[in-house]
RNA sequence: GCGCCCGUAGCUCAGGGGACAGAGCGGCGGACUUCUAAUCCGCGGGUCGGAGGUUCGAAUCCUCCCGGGCGCGCCA
């Protein structure tokens, strides 16, 4: 693992030391609750362990002065060598700043959308997309080796009922009262054969547009095959006529019906078994599951496959988020693309954009519902935080396009100010927050990080000139780190960073 | 009824044991002869749903209650 400026200040100070950036100025640069942690352990006073370790802090070259406030924080107010040095460090490390936090690189499947292919991609599978493909760009920035699967259903009541739908408007019938209508019938109708590839085809369209792409496409058909192989090794029971897998004993929520009683057709959950043994034979060290709320009923369901099949549990990770609630004007909205609601994934990035789309999707925490009012959506995305965050990356790709030569070394010809400082020790925070994002499954950390670094930089520019100033080489160095990590930040979550607005 | 998630500023939401709780939007008032004003600065705004508990310290962890969302199919 690379050693990034604050974990390896840190750890100068001792292996429980960690640092963090306080509210306030007058609490120093960086502070450590280390001696309030600890005073149980030690069994002595925080006080007393505080007071060691700020006099330890203060024998380190880059610690300028130390002091303990109240209960027993340690605050470090650095001299601005170490700036320099930061700096230095995260120019060095260049693209590799923040990454390969991977205590064991794992081969990792994320498994998305996953959409039946009966209808276009609404907003709440943008959700999915969203959220999953950010936590595979963060799995994959810290080192593992990440596929991303599309699994679907190809057969089956859904499906027959799909393309009843288009077989009738073909006849020039009205689609089944329980089919599917809209004008994407129409048009997948005009078009002959099988319509189930040419929606796939547009699905696929609609997530390249959106900056989500998959390695592997799975279908149930196929995957099924391999059931019949399956099931003799799976704790099951005969009820009512129907096989059932006793899952409920191996942490699962209840027992699941895998052969309807009726003509003993496989079940959607039998197809779990195959597909779980495929992604387990295939090696992957961490099969992902990206499902929406509605399905958390079965979010034990997997790993109890798991169990039953005598495969490590610690395999399986089911990862959900709450759902995308549409409201025009107050009301619940309703799925139709004739009324002009922007509900079909497409039509929300018509409206907004994919650069606001994704920010948007993907700034929320996967455990909040999203409200999304379609009258206001196209309004709100012109003032969406993502703008602020490119348009700092832009400003800087102006100066550097007005820098002549190449980068020098990171010197310093005055006392840093304030403004300066602040962006160091922002930029210096990266590293973490990349690895906390991505430990927590929670890309939208990402987001929130990359409007405080706009937010130090557009600051920093408004207080001082960048070129032809005395400390054109530091400033130069730091608008440089700049750019670098907001434009890391944008792509773990799938933005352009324009070199212009 | 049981399970999962949520409740933080007028609105949309960050923050998931640390020091007086943050941002954006909205409102009001300022700042461009300078590398992009899609920017910056200031003002106003909160019983962090409620009550107990754990802790030196709780918006954050635990319990209960109240409100909202979603599940509890031989649909997927």
């Amino acid at each position: 693992m690379a050693a990034d400026p604050v974990s390896a200040l840190a750890e100068s100070l001792g292996s429980e030391v960690v640092l963090e950036r306080p509210g306030e100025a007058t609490h120093g640069d960086y502070a450590t609750n280390a001696a309030l942690r600890l005073a149980g352990t030690r069994r002595k006073p925080p006080r007393e362990l505080a007071l060691e370790l700020a006099a330890q802090a203060e024998s380190l070259p880059a610690v300028e002065r130390a002091e303990v406030a109240g209960p027993g924080f340690v605050n470090l107010f650095l001299g601005d060598a170490w700036f320099v040095d930061a700096l230095s460090v995260m120019l060095d490390q260049g693209v590799a700043f923040g990454a390969d936090s991977a205590a064991e690189r794992l081969k990792i499947q994320v498994e998305m959308v996953s959409a039946n292919p009966t209808g276009p991609l609404h907003v709440a599978h943008g959700r999915n997309g969203a959220y999953g493909d950010s936590v595979a760009r963060l799995l994959e920035f810290a080192g593992h080796d990440v596929s991303r699967e599309y699994y679907y259903n190809d057969s089956g009541g859904q499906m027959e009922r799909f393309r009843a739908s288009v077989d009738a408007v073909r006849r020039g019938e009205e689609p089944p009262e329980d089919g599917y209508r809209g004008d994407y019938i129409r048009d997948l109708a005009a078009k002959p054969g099988d319509p189930v590839p040419e929606m796939l085809h547009r699905i696929e369209e609609t997530l390249e547009r959106f900056r989500v792409h998959f390695d592997t496409w799975e279908r149930q058909s196929v995957v099924e095959r391999r059931l019949p192989e399956l099931l003799p090794k799976l704790d099951t029971y005969e009820k009512d006529g129907a096989l059932w897998a006793r899952s409920s004993a191996y942490g699962d929520d209840e027992d699941r019906v895998l052969l309807r009683s009726e003509d003993r057709s496989p079940t959607y959950r039998a197809a779990d078994v195959p597909y779980l043994v495929e992604k387990m034979d295939a090696g992957f060290g961490r099969a992902i599951y990206v499902l929406g709320a509605d399905h958390h009923g079965t979010r034990n369901w997997y790993a109890a496959v798991a169990r039953m099949l005598g495969y490590d549990p610690e395999r399986i990770e089911v990862l959900l988020y709450q759902l995308v609630h549409l409201t025009k004007g107050g009301e619940q909205a309703r799925m139709s693309r004739r009324r002009g609601d922007i509900v079909f994934l497409d039509d929300f990035l018509d409206e907004i954009g994919v650069d606001a789309g994704r920010w948007y999707l993907v700034s929320r925490g996967p455990d909040q519902t999203i409200e999304i009012d379609v009258d206001l959506a196209a309004e709100r995305s012109q003032k969406n935080p993502v703008y602020y965050v490119q348009y700092a990356h832009a400003r800087i790709a102006g100066i550097l396009r007005n820098a002549e030569g190449a980068a020098g070394a990171v010197t310093l010809a005055e006392p840093l100010a304030p403004e300066e400082r602040e962006l160091v020790k922002r930029l210096a925070e990266f590293p973490e927050v990349v690895r906390d994002a991505t430990e927590r499954r929670g890309p939208q950390a990402i987001p929130a990080y990359a409007i405080r670094v706009a937010d130090d930089f557009h600051r920093f520019y408004h207080e001082h000139r960048v070129l032809e100033s005395e400390q054109e080489a530091f400033r130069l160095a730091l608008c440089r780190a700049t750019q670098s990590v907001i434009a890391r930040s944008l792509q773990l979550v799938g933005v352009d960073a324009p070199e212009r607005m």
